[in-house]
DNA sequence: CGTAAATTTGAGAGCCGTCAAAACATGTGG
DNA sequence: CCACATGTTTTGACGGCTCTCAAATTTACG
């Protein structure tokens, strides 16, 4: 039998713990907490969870990178999130009780913490606080899409692809000299899918930022001068 | 001093109620409520909330249409969203305790329904099944823009428009003998906002739905045939 | 080294943004 | 009822971008 007054929280000592949307939970819930935690370690590529399968639970990625996707009738593919560590995946199907509208799957080798479903959902409605912070997960998901469905609105896709590489460089990208290098967590293929564009024209886009002197390109290195997140694409 | 214990529910006549935030409110929280809220007519065109304004509190349509978007800093503008009667808004700035990053404004002549910022949080607080009922809310809100991402993303504004037709028919429109006729609730600068491209644009997707065949218009009259449905704008 | 997969390049057609002007609708005052 | 002013919608012209199909090239990896 568990002795559930002196369980350390699972979280405790993780990075994120103080944005932990289980932080809240406090020695009655721990034992059911620590009972349905498990870590799970991902190699490049691999599904944490797959579209139209049920909830096992609640993800949340602990390190690397986890893209989220949906596979579209007609066969293409649109890339709805990436999710960086500290990031809750998984919440929609769990609160909507329903099956996966996406398919999570690791970019870079990563691992992932799982709440099991069962007991994600006593801790859940023992403890409103864990729910409030799954709502502000949520706000913040609704925030994300909001800023996409206005980019795509309002802005080239040459624009947007810019500020894509701007962003992920700033989490990927290290400085050499008066440079900042990454090498891309992406495929063009990926980034197509992130934009919402052919892969065709992802390639023509890299070409003609290339020539607007905003990057150095090579296959998935790039290159580009420290004082450039100002420039605007044009 | 109010007397809580026969107040009876403020949503109880409303045909929304079973799947009003509000429902699960008890004896205990009604009082509360009851003081926070309050009934709202709108003329059309009337501002419900404005950008960038603090939140006032949950609104819920109780009748007519009303359109969120936001203002852009370029000066254009992006409907994000059209709530029908049963709809919540301004939940986001609600829960994130934030300025409205969307404007609400009636297109039709509506009717809200508020209960104050004050009040609903302490029924909140003191009720996590409404807590619940607003993440489902939230849940419902990311399904929509998903597949508003999924859609930009992968058909045609000529489809999307066609599709938004269908659905504005299907809640607006009256069937006249062998057609549907509906006058439109938004004008053509609006559908242009909500579909995502310049007025210019929009009058010659209606130019060329025309000529396909799939509606006649006439300014904000719509007609199309009734088994047109299941057609395909190509 | 060779095969498969990913990426790039080419050509052509169609769609969209922009600017400008015309047509149409709406409301006001005479 | 008309004349007029204002705001909305449509049309025209043109350049630029994206899609599609196809082929060439590069990269990844056994």
């Amino acid at each position: 039998m568990t002795n559930t007054h002196d369980v350390a929280h699972p979280c405790g000592k993780c990075a994120f713990y103080k944005e932990s949307v289980w932080q809240p939970v406090e020695a009655g819930g721990m034992g059911v907490l620590a009972r349905g935690f498990t870590r799970k370690p991902l190699i490049a590529n691999q599904v944490v969870f797959a579209q139209d399968t049920e909830s096992q639970g609640i993800f949340c990625v602990s390190a690397g990178l986890v893209a989220l996707r949906t596979h579209n009738p007609n066969g293409t593919s649109t890339l709805l999130r990436l999710a960086y560590p500290g990031d809750v995946i998984g919440f929609r199907s769990f609160l909507a009780n329903a099956k996966h509208k996406t398919e999570a799957r690791a970019l870079l080798p990563s691992r992932v913490c799982i709440v099991a479903h069962r007991d994600a959902n006593k801790v859940v409605r023992g403890n409103p606080a864990v729910l409030e912070r799954l709502a502000a997960r949520c706000i913040s998901e609704i925030d994300t899409n909001h800023e996409r469905i206005i980019a795509t609105a309002t802005t080239s896709n040459k624009q947007r692809l810019f500020d894509l590489l701007q962003r992920l460089m700033a989490t990927h990208g290290e400085r050499v000299n008066a440079h900042m290098r990454m090498q891309l967590p992406l495929s063009r293929s990926d980034l197509a899918d992130l934009i919402g564009v052919q892969p065709e024209t992802m390639s023509r886009l890299f070409t003609r930022l290339r020539h607007d002197g905003a990057f150095v390109v090579s296959g998935r290195e790039v290159q580009m001068p420290v004082a450039s997140g100002d420039r605007n694409a044009g």
